[in-house]
DNA sequence: GTTACCAAAATTGGCGCCAATTTAGGATAC
DNA sequence: GTATCCTAAATTGGCGCCAATTTTGGTAAC
């Protein structure tokens, strides 16, 4: 039992087709609106058109792109309504669990979390869109395993996959992605505080992306 | 607005075979812990090899059913853990809208309410396993749609699915069963009185079958 | 000049076959 | 009598072909 099998990615290829195709679309390469036609993915990912086609399926279920019967698949345009809507349920979910992740962190994950908020600083500038993007994800995923329920991370990360070409457009300005930043580490900050209340209120301004989170007393004192 | 397009089924094929099988784990017919063989279901269900596996390779992406490369698919059993971790997710999601509920309430969606929750008590007696659980879905969805998020709507029917046998196992007692009715009744006093605590704490027992809904003085006068 | 219709090219989507892997049963050796 | 190995049956899963539908470009008629 060598156990070495697992992981034996031959050159590139090795990973399925669905992630490649997802991620083209949450970095932007595929922007939203584009038809994915089925012998352009063939050749492009240089896979078979089954393969194509359940990585099409799939996305379709979860709603990243749209299947119009004998049109084809093109990458879903998320409205404003929905788009807002799936932030108010990420807001629900995260905030509600704000006094469970202060619960539960000890120094250890706080010294995790505050590595992951300087990974994503160092993707800013060295790492590519996509290095960027899952730096942040990481993060937050740390940030919620903090409420020991593993299935609402899971739930949390599909519903901000929908969406999708959100994190390529709201990251265009600089401004923007250092803001970001600031208010990982400012959540941290909430968190070694013990600021319950703090927390809830930057992790719903980091959601909703506004600028009104204004930091608490016990936030401040950390910095 | 005659609404009677919807349900052109022309014999029994016409739908798909993905939900034709997500149906016979949910109604119980199929077990958690079944092995699904692919040519049992081709014949099962009258239908080609490509259609078993996509239906297999698409419940799969929902965690109904985990695929086990090589050997075959079967029915998830869904351990306890997971099934509390599912349980906390929709209390956070349903009663952080309670108070949306409340305030967009009608006497039009009331009306609406009690004739679904009606349904519910008579689909007790008279209906199949299937369309009793599908009662029980129409109401908790009208109830949800109150809050104005369609988008909530669709996670939380994605994630109820998840708990699987679940319906089957909980409702084998008659007890129960005239207990989630009675709730059904209770939430829309709830409702009518504007009680946002007494329906949050209504939604809370409901999900978790807890005995505890003492009911408040206002869902009292009501009834 | 514009519109309508027809035909050809392209694209989607259904279906079945065959190779690879696994499992079960039987035979043989200890 | 039991354990192990080998063979055969069954099941999974990858792949390509062909029919059905749509789109586009050209032509002809008004």
């Amino acid at each position: 039992m060598t156990q070495m099998q697992s992981v034996t990615y031959t050159s590139a290829k090795e990973r399925d087709v669905t992630d490649l195709v997802l991620e083209d679309i949450l970095t932007g390469v595929l922007p939203a609106g584009t038809w994915l036609k089925q012998i352009d993915l063939e050749k492009r990912y240089d896979c078979t058109r089954p393969e194509v086609r359940r990585a099409l399926d799939r996305l379709s279920q979860k709603r990243l792109v749209e299947h119009v019967p004998n049109r084809g698949y093109h990458v879903y345009q998320p409205e404003g309504r929905r788009a807002q809507e799936i932030s108010d349920i990420r807001v629900i979910l995260e905030t509600a669990v704000a006094d469970l992740m202060v619960e539960n962190a000890t120094p250890e994950s706080i010294a995790r979390l505050r590595q992951l908020a300087q990974h994503f600083d160092r993707m800013t500038m060295e790492g590519t869109v996509l290095e960027h993007y899952e730096a942040n994800l990481a993060f937050h995923r740390e940030l919620l395993l903090l409420a020991g329920n593993t299935e609402l991370v899971e739930v949390v990360s599909e519903i901000r996959q929908r969406t999708s070409s959100a994190p390529v457009s709201q990251w265009r300005t600089r401004a923007r992605v250092e803001r970001s930043a600031r208010e990982h580490h400012m959540m941290i900050d909430a968190l070694e505080a013990r600021d319950v209340a703090g927390l809830k209120r930057l992790i719903e301004a980091h959601i909703r992306q506004t600028g009104d989170a204004a930091p608490t007393e016990s936030a401040v004192r950390q910095a």
